[in-house]
DNA sequence: GAGCCTCTGTTACGAACTGTTACGTACTGG
DNA sequence: CCAGTACGTAACAGTTCGTAACAGAGGCTC
C-alpha cells in the first residue's frame, strides 16, 4: 500500500488484473460499458470545489490529488492508479483536485446514477462503503507517517508502500516504477524535493535500494525498509492483489 | 473545526445542544434510549484491533483517538466530544483505541443493530454517509496541516478550529477550553510537548492568544491566528452549530 | 486546611534535522 | 542535436528536537 492514498482503493473488493473476482466484477461492470475519456499528461480531469457530479474508474494511468494553500503550497493527498476509483468520497463538490501524472484513461460514472444502481441493491452498497472505510483508512495511516516519521521512514514507507500496492514485493527483485516526479512525492510526505533526493541518495548509498534512472526503484533489503518504515504496513489489511500497473513509459 | 479530526461530525446534520434539528433528532433519537456507560478519565473504552462490534455516541466528556507505532511512539488521530459519535467509520476492526481524556458517558449501539435499522431506511442511510465523508474531509484536513504546515501555524490551527468547533468563535471574547494534556496536543500535531509550549508561548507573547491556567486559551487576536492557520478553515464547510461542551473542570 | 509529593507544564540551550539557495548534471521532447 | 525541464549535490540557514533544570498545579496525608 502506498503510505495511505496510494492505495485507497478496495477492502474487501480486490482488483485483479483480470477480473477474476466476483466481488470486483460487481464493480468493474458497473463501469464497464462506458465511454472512455482521455486526459494527458499534467491535465486536470476536476478541480477542488467543483460539483462532485461524477465518479470515475481509472482505465490506465495515474493521478495525483491534491490541494493548494492560500500562500500557494500544494499538498498532494494522493496518487491513484489504474484500477482504482476516484471521487467516491466526496459529497456535494469535490475537496481536491485530481490531475493527470501520465497520459490517462478514464471511465465517467455520473454520482445520480451511482445512486439509482445502489438504491435497492445491498450488496453494491456494501462494496462502496468498503471503498469508503478503506480511503478513511489510508487517511488516518497517512495521519501517522506524516504526524510521526522522520523523512527517510516517510520515504521508505512510501517505497515499501509502493512495492505492496504493485505486487512487486511477491517477486524477486522488487522493482517498483514512481510515474510521478520527485517533486510530487515532496508534497506527497510533507517534505521538499531536495530533502525527497537526500534521502533516497541516503537509501542507496546505505545499500536498501538501487535507482535506476529517475522512475524505477530496486528494494534490495525490503526487511530494513519495512522496519524502516515503521512496520505500519504489517498490521494492516492490505493483503490484497495488487491493481494493474502501467508500462514504465512515462515521458516528463 | 478541529484541525481535522477534532471534528468528524456532522456535515449536513448538526447537534444542537438540544436537538432541535429534525436531520439531528434522526440520528440522536437511535441513542436516546441506550444504557449509559461511565469511563473514567484514561480509562480505555476499546483498542485498535478489537472486533469493531459497536458504535457510541457521548454523552458527555472528551475522548483522544490513537494508534502506538512498534517502537513506541503515540499517532493521536484526532479527538471526540460530547455530541459527537466514536467507531462508525470502522470496519472489522476498531484501527485505533478510544481512550477518555476527561471522565466520559457514552452510549453503546451495535453495528449489527445499527445495520437492521438502516435496512431500507434511506434517510438513516444518508446520514450516516455524511459523517463517514465529513470524517473522510477531515482526515484530508488534517494531511494537509501535517504535511504542509509549520509549528506555529499548526498549533494557531489547532486553536482556530476548536473556537469554531465550541461554537467559542461567535462570542467575544472567543475562550476555548482544552481538556487534553500538551502531550496530547503534540502527539496531535506532530511535535514535541516542548514545542508546542514553545509555540503557545510565543503566540501569548505576540498577543495573539492569551494563557489562563492549563486548559483555558483566549484568542485575541482571530483573524491573525486564522492567517497564520493557512485559513484552512474558511473554504470548509464547518459553518455549523457547536456540540455541547463539558464544563471546565478536569483535574490532571 | 497545611504541607508534602508527584505530575504536568515551561523555559533554555546545544544538537540534529530539514529547508533554502545555488549550481552542475541528466533526461526529455521538439 | 539542442533547449528546457527535472533531478542531484553541496553549503548554509533556520526550525524543530532532545536534554535538562525549574516552576506550578493538583492530589494526598495528616
Amino acid at each position: 500500500m502506498y503510505t495511505s492514498h496510494l492505495l485507497p482503493s478496495a477492502s474487501s473488493a480486490t482488483f485483479p488484473a483480470f477480473g477474476l473476482s466476483s466481488e470486483a466484477l460487481t464493480l468493474e461492470s458497473l463501469f464497464a460499458s462506458l465511454p472512455v475519456d482521455k486526459f494527458a499528461a499534467g491535465e486536470g480531469v476536476f478541480w477542488e470545489g467543483d460539483a462532485a457530479s461524477d465518479i470515475f474508474q481509472i482505465a490506465e494511468g495515474c493521478l495525483r490529488l491534491y490541494r493548494i494553500l492560500p500562500d500557494g503550497r500544494r499538498a498532494i493527498i494522493g496518487f491513484r492508479f489504474a484500477g482504482e476509483m476516484l471521487g467516491l468520497s466526496c459529497e456535494g463538490t469535490y475537496c481536491y483536485t485530481a490531475e493527470a501524472v501520465t497520459p490517462i484513461r478514464l471511465r465517467r460514472l455520473s454520482r445520480a446514477r451511482l445512486r439509482a444502481m445502489s438504491e435497492g441493491d445491498g450488496q453494491l452498497q456494501s462494496l462502496l462503503l468498503a471503498k469508503v472505510f478503506e480511503e478513511i483508512r489510508a487517511a488516518q495511516q497517512h495521519i501517522v507517517v506524516l504526524g510521526q516519521l522522520g523523512a527517510e521512514e516517510r520515504a521508505a514507507h512510501f517505497l515499501v508502500s509502493a512495492a505492496r500496492r504493485t505486487g512487486a514485493d511477491r517477486k524477486r527483485p522488487v522493482v517498483i516504477e514512481l510515474p510521478m516526479t520527485r517533486q510530487d512525492i515532496a508534497d506527497y510526505l510533507g517534505l521538499t524535493i531536495e530533502t525527497v533526493c537526500r534521502v533516497m541518495s541516503k537509501l542507496k548509498r546505505d545499500g536498501l535500494v538501487t535507482l535506476e534512472g529517475r522512475h524505477r526503484v530496486i528494494l534490495v533489503r525490503v526487511a530494513d525498509l519495512q522496519q524502516l518504515a515503521g512496520e505500519l504496513d504489517s498490521a494492516e489489511p492490505w493483503e490484497r492483489q495488487a491493481s494493474p500497473w502501467c508500462p514504465p513509459q512515462w515521458p516528463h
